[in-house]
DNA sequence: AATAAATAGTATCGACTCGATACAATATGA
DNA sequence: TCATATTGTATCGAGTCGATACTATTTATT
């Protein structure tokens, strides 16, 4: 029978890992999907916290996406906020319970044993490979990066050193710059 | 706030994986977790096509698991057949139709560019960094390896070169010492 | 040999997912 | 200014998935 072992390790990683994720949300009455999108919000930046971002992220529909978001503001796990420029859009704050939860549940604890267990040169490894993994999925079927600023094109440093995002014409602070932007673009080939 | 690298990467996989696996199944009526149990059964031996492995590969319950299978037989892609010895159990045999299937949609579209556009060093490097980390995951979580009879302990030789399995107790094919069995044990650390 | 316990599988129920469709509000562009 | 695009919400239906309860068969214990 045919057979891709990347595939097969990809889809049976995926499965253990949402089983696993069910899990661990169950007890806080919490979706895979839900715990998902949760985790996003903790890492992205003050650009990509939207709805919007949140459905291209998870690669569902908006109409999905706004169903898992507000199950997450009815358990107060985060706060949804108008923009001031642009009346449509709407950012999410993660709230204190929020993250406390995900300190709690993400990874979840099949992961955490096992990474222990992995020494520091594996673990390197298997992100290197990962990250390679993922970029090329992402780049031959034409999908958003979803990188940190840190690796994007559109990051420059001005004269004194701060950061200064090219596309959106906005000053980065040093910590903003390790989070996930939904405007990401590496380097061009 | 924290990261764990192969955590969201693994996370992010596994959720485009899934997005893909539906758009591709969709077109015949077939949600993730029914092409994953299909391609299961494609891949696994004569003495794990039974509901009860096709449940602890996927991790869920057996009731789930039932439904799931209702459903592929109804779509004529499987078949049940009973067990001679056993009457308690049903060995499920994918008919030609759900090969033709298989054939078609895993991997899913998305999968087979990526790879496609990675050279063989690269694909054999992530496929020992997947391979590593799948096997870390089973086994600091007490799971089952769910590998190949080729790398199992319990695989043997006879004098005139046939293999044997020491815990069924029953000669193997070549063809099947390349296919998963449920009582995958790796060797002894 | 009789009975208890374990194992394999099915059926049913309810909470939830997720795409599709329809809709409202705001922003952009000709 | 008016058409069009964008962001987000509401509702509906088919389907997932764990929990529970149940039957049938096998294995273990007395």
């Amino acid at each position: 029978m045919n057979s891709n072992p990347i595939y097969n390790y990809v889809e049976r990683l995926s499965e253990l890992l949402r089983v696993d994720s069910r899990q661990a949300g169950a007890l806080h009455g919490l979706q895979p999907v839900q715990l998902e999108a949760l985790h996003y919000l903790s890492i992205c930046n003050r650009y990509s916290d939207t709805p919007m971002a949140v459905t291209e992220y998870l690669g569902q529909t908006k109409g999905t996406v706004s169903q898992t978001l507000k199950v997450l503001e009815r358990k107060s796990l985060l706060t949804k906020q108008p923009d001031e420029n642009d009346k449509r859009l709407s950012h999410l704050k993660i709230t204190a319970k929020g993250k406390q939860l995900l300190q709690q549940l993400v990874p979840t604890p099949m992961f955490n044993k096992a990474c222990e267990s992995l020494d520091k040169k594996d673990q390197a490894k298997i992100v290197s490979a990962l990250n390679q993994l993922l970029a090329t999925l992402l780049k031959t079927n034409g999908m958003k990066s979803f990188g940190v600023c840190h690796s994007c094109r559109f990051n420059s440093r001005k004269e004194n050193g701060d950061y200064f995002c090219d596309l959106l014409k906005q000053p980065l602070s040093v910590d903003e710059t390790e989070l996930i932007c939904r405007e990401h673009e590496g380097e061009i080939a």
